[in-house]
DNA sequence: TGAAATTGCGCAATCGATTGCACGAATACT
DNA sequence: AGTATTCGTGCAATCGATTGCGCAATTTCA
């Protein structure tokens, strides 16, 4: 393996200093070099196909110019396009992000922190924590900048971009009963994530606006975000005995889940019952009756939380807002279907 | 931000000089120390929370503990499982892995190669290379570590980790004909890429071998593996007049596309044409008439490459095979309908 | 018991890039 | 013309960890 090229290599095929090829070669150079020397050096730097080495100036600099990315899980697709909405920013930006999954276990998170600092990362940007979270909490404090995206964590200031869950469920559940559905159960997300809470809430606050009976049995918490848990709940429901005509999800994964619940019922989705769901992840156009549910914006949650950390990384004074809410909208397709109001 | 703790900080600390602090930390040490100085040091740096700076040990060492993955979009749900199989194993090893969107785009991946290198990669997974790929065989000759995973690059002795898709291709027509089917279009993928230029070689060898007739028509090339390609090759074959009960796809975004384009033109799947994927991509099962197509061992692909890659960065004189191949399945679903071989 | 071998640890150089300081030369100013 | 600035570049320290070499202390062996 042929040495790669140094400052030295072309400091010495130059003959000028090292020193002086490290000004010239960089962009915003605070002391002056001759407009000739700066040339020359460039040039031959070129030629000799010099990249500088980013251990050596990050170990001098204290600034890797890489980030670190904590998702869930890569798999799950809610979360690829809030990568790519990330890297968008942060690729033309000079940085390179670093991406782990959790598996939303608090140990791997620990670990993986750790990682990422022993790597130097300039940044975190945190799509998956819970509502509590000492370890991150702490990070930040010491002074990492930190964003979280999606969801946030409560009780500290860690900037977080998240989006409007009050808002999007609220509009749901006023669709639901435009539609003339009265009797609606709601799966939700589990309590110790944000959005899991947030949207409960929001399904009880909304649901009194409405004047809708909401009995015990039409609410059941998910342990998890996926299809397994959007089974068993939709099970749960079933075989509570509470009529309902309608099951607003908090999320897709679950919602899927209550499809094929219903299905392994012998009841029909929307005919027998409506699915609604949370986050329009890919490919759910294509899956029957095609569920209709609440569009977040994946890339622009990735892209704004992005933005936001690399004004931190800049500035660590300047001030973020501690939330910063993004739109949602409805997107119709065929899983709820219009009933006469009982 | 209050300052890491270095081994300068844990040798002050322990009254001991700082190299043998690397020393008592370092579990292969090769020179010994007292049991009970490396006890307390090691109580210590617990005790203060020391966490090697991998920058100034990569720096010294040259070896970073990261390798580079390559690939062409992590929304593209053929990858994510193999970048889970990946760190599978170079997680527990201790690597840290950094993943780059070339987005199939040669300019793309030229830059990002340099990102890599900047970084100090120990080695490279390439899982989106192109048939021929002059700057990664550069790379690889000059020493750095490399396996291509899925695809391979052609004309060199990088290890590369793919499918049988030889088999598969066979597999999936033999499948066909004994479903009865004689006239057989297919869509075969890019043919700058290895996976596309197997595919349409194997199934021309198996048509040949099962006397089907396949007139130029019936075999249109796609420009990209994607929906879009799908749906325009599918209209191509439609158009042309070419008789056809059935289309194999050279991957399953194809065929999704074929799906869509048969639904555009009033006909439907199977009962009108029948059509078969290749990759076995996630939610197939979920979007009707439901995908017949190769099941490739993604996780496993990822995984077998990162192995290898271990072995090739722990000894490079070792000798890796030029290709492993991993067996497919195929797997049946509702998109393919038995008929009467007129 | 004395020389030789071994053990345990410190010293200092090193990886490659950055940057405060200093110094000589060129320019500006009075 | 002489001094004060400014300019362009070199010098050397530094970031944090690693490692070859060497030295003193201890152990081994004849």
């Amino acid at each position: 393996m042929n040495r790669p090229v140094t400052l030295k290599d072309i400091a010495r095929e130059t003959g000028v200093h090292v020193s002086t090829v490290s000004r010239a070669l960089d962009p915003n150079a605070r002391t002056s070099l001759t407009r000739e020397v700066v040339e020359r050096i460039r040039t031959t730097a070129e030629r000799m196909g010099y990249r500088p080495n980013r251990l050596a100036s990050g170990l001098r600099t204290k600034r890797t110019m890489s980030i670190g990315l904590m998702i869930p899980d890569i798999e799950n697709t809610l979360f690829p396009p809030i990568v790519r909405g990330a890297e968008s920013v942060l690729e033309p930006a000079g940085y390179t992000s670093i991406i782990v999954n959790t598996d939303s276990d608090r140990k791997r998170e620990t670990k993986l922190v750790d990682v990422l600092l022993e790597r130097g990362v300039d940044g975190i940007i945190h799509a998956a924590p819970y509502r509590s979270d000492p370890r991150m909490v702490e990070v930040a404090r010491r002074g990492l900048p930190m964003v979280t995206v999606n969801r946030q964590i409560e009780n500290c200031d860690i900037p977080a971009v998240v989006n409007d869950d009050p808002g999007g469920i609220a509009m749901m559940l006023r669709y639901l009963h435009e539609k003339g559905h009265r009797r609606i159960a709601h799966i939700a997300g589990p309590k110790n994530l944000s959005t899991g809470r947030t949207r409960i809430e929001a399904f009880r606050a909304t649901a009194q606006e409405l004047h809708l009976d909401l009995p015990d049995e039409a609410l059941v918490v998910s342990d998890y975000f996926d299809e397994q848990e959007g089974r068993r709940c939709t099970l749960q429901l079933l075989d509570s005995g509470t009529g309902f005509t309608a099951i607003l999800c908090a999320n897709d994964r679950l919602a899927l889940g209550a499809f094929d619940a219903l299905r392994r019922r012998g009841l029909s989705c929307p005919e027998d019952v409506s699915v609604t769901g949370y986050n329009g992840i890919p490919f759910l156009d294509l899956i029957p009756p095609g569920l209709t549910t609440i569009q977040i914006p994946q890339f622009d949650i990735g892209r704004i939380g992005a933005e936001l950390l690399i004004k931190m990384m800049a500035d660590p004074d300047v001030t973020i807002p501690r939330t910063t809410i993004l739109p949602v909208k409805l997107v119709e397709r065929g899983s709820v279907k219009r009933i006469d109001p009982a």
